[in-house]
DNA sequence: CTGAAAGCGCTTACAG
DNA sequence: CTGAAAGCGCTTACAG
């Protein structure tokens, strides 16, 4: 339990100075072989490793990049954390996690402790209404990578699923399955100003039949449990609902388990379309069908996107839009 | 985009040095009322944030712990992970996150990142034949704690649950449901040393019945894949097969699943129990009967023994051991 | 090819 | 109650 090695032990034991070393610890040039091979010696006697908080004080540069998440705990969000801590360590930077629990007093805490703490840039999963935060963030000059939602500012770039397209698939399908008395569960956490998979869906239904086929609306937790109050909530407005539309799988399972516990059956009475294509959605009975996101290419926009703007601060770019697809199982 | 103000600047204003300043912002007191009025208020119109990687230079403190993981998208993981970020942020510190795949190389890489990076302290699910790189970092004066494995060394300690406890229970379980022909799916990423679970029903069935009792084993990945090869493999070692014991929750969802495809059902032919009592396991058909480990009390044992050893790093202590309890539903 | 000096933004003894 | 000085372990101009 000494102390670490410094530049300045390994300098002094080869008899150079700390500059020296330090051009070759990082590939610098500008030395003689021998020096070189002598430097690389003593490191390793001396199991001298860099500092990174004495080289991230000055270069501002930690190498670490931070997530700012919703909810470890929601399905979709740990193949994410997993694909974006490898990316991110691909690329010798380390990962920060904080979640939110969508609660911008949070999320403004999250940021402020990860700013402080010189992360070389951030991927958001916003909190409600935190718009102005990211956008403060953002012209102060931290890299932003926002997702699954819009917002214009220096140093911020968007990735986001076409989730009207998802809307839309879902309406398609439901409505070949001769389904016409529809309701979608929304989630409380989701503001309306992104709600595009609950629009593309309304705006299906009325491309297909006018504005005269009917679809109720309930909102709920984005959970099991959200799912199942969703369902008594859309029964109520809708006593012979015949196709639901659920904000994720999880509210898809919960409504699917009320379904069955009212008796009625799934998908002869009630067909039932998720959003997301969560592990557990093949597993349970009936499988889910429902909307896939491709987590794994959602990672590795993400990542892209933020090292893009960690290299080129100054250019704006276009958000990046990612394509679902309908994956049809049992439910419906 | 300015530059973000220093202490330096905030002491520039008020016209005090930055030591004193620097008492306000830690609240060490040694100045007048008068003073830290001044001073707080130049902070909030400079919007002054303490910059952490300076402090952490000085220090050796960075506000941070690692949590080094096998792997996030196991189902058992992400609640303990959003557990442990929430009571580490209530202690002021922010979470890093790796995963090793349980790969040491990996993991060696991860610690040395975390390390150089000055983490306070690191929660370890260690990968396969790690013990020798934890002894070392402790002895260097990292503090960790290591969760499911005993490891003895200068800052480390142990927390985990009392899974001889919880293959016993399923034993009984079994047993007590008529079932004596057992087969155990072992994992491959669980070393020999660290099969406790598997020990403890095996025990229970000796005890129960001399050692007369056969119980077949068989190792696979963790996971829903790895439980239907486990399954083929058992049937293969003993065709009248009528219990299984699966390493975790994932592993007995795909033993189910293979025993359906196999024409056999369960409970009535075949009664299947897991271990972990994962979200999912209260939705598949049937319902699965397991192990619970409570991964709440995991987390805060967890980041509690973490505290414990950087407030008095001498101190030598007791592994943790966490009581599990069987949950009784359909699948057994 | 190599090094002396300054400094990143703080805290830590120490003196008054 | 307050401040001048040194230094944490590096990198960044700059000079030779």
């Amino acid at each position: 339990m000494d102390r670490e090695a410094t530049l300045h032990d390994v300098a002094g034991k080869v008899g150079v100075s700390p500059r020296t070393v330090s051009r070759v610890v990082n590939d610098e040039g500008g030395y003689s072989p021998e020096t070189r091979k002598k430097v690389l010696a003593a490191i390793e006697e001396l199991r001298y490793r860099p500092n990174m908080v004495a080289r991230a004080l000055i270069t501002k540069r930690s190498g670490t990049v931070g997530l700012v998440g919703g909810d470890m705990t929601d399905p979709f969000f740990p193949a994410l954390a997993e694909g974006i801590q490898h990316r991110a360590r691909e690329a010798g930077q380390t990962m920060f996690f904080a979640s939110t629990g969508s609660d911008p007093d949070r999320q403004a805490e999250v940021l402020r402790s990860f700013w402080a703490r010189a992360v070389d840039g951030v991927i958001v999963f916003p909190a409600l209404d935190s718009i102005d935060q990211l956008t403060d963030y953002g012209r102060r000059g931290l890299p932003i990578v926002v997702v699954d939602d819009l917002v214009e500012a220096p140093n911020v770039a968007c990735v986001l699923f076409d989730l009207p397209e998802g809307g839309r698939l879902a309406a398609q399908h439901l409505l070949s399955a001769g389904r016409r008395r529809m309701g979608v569960i929304s989630a409380t956490v989701s503001p309306p100003r992104r709600r595009h998979r609950e629009r593309g869906f309304v705006a299906a239904l009325t491309e297909a039949d006018g504005d005269h086929l009917p679809a109720v609306i309930a909102e709920a937790d984005p959970t099991v449990r959200g799912g199942e109050a969703g369902f008594a909530e859309l029964l109520s407005l809708m006593p012979d609902l015949d196709g639901i539309f659920a904000y994720n799988d999880l509210v898809a399972i919960g409504a699917m388990r009320a379904a069955a516990a009212s008796g009625r059956r799934v998908p002869e009475d009630i067909a039932v379309v998720g959003c997301d294509d969560i592990e557990m959605s093949t597993y349970i009975t009936p499988a889910l069908t429902t909307i896939r996101l491709d987590r794994g290419r959602l990672s590795n926009e993400a990542v892209a996107a933020l090292h893009d703007l960690i290299d080129a601060p100054a250019q704006r770019r276009q958000p990046v839009v990612l394509p679902v697809e309908l994956v049809a199982r049992e439910s419906a």
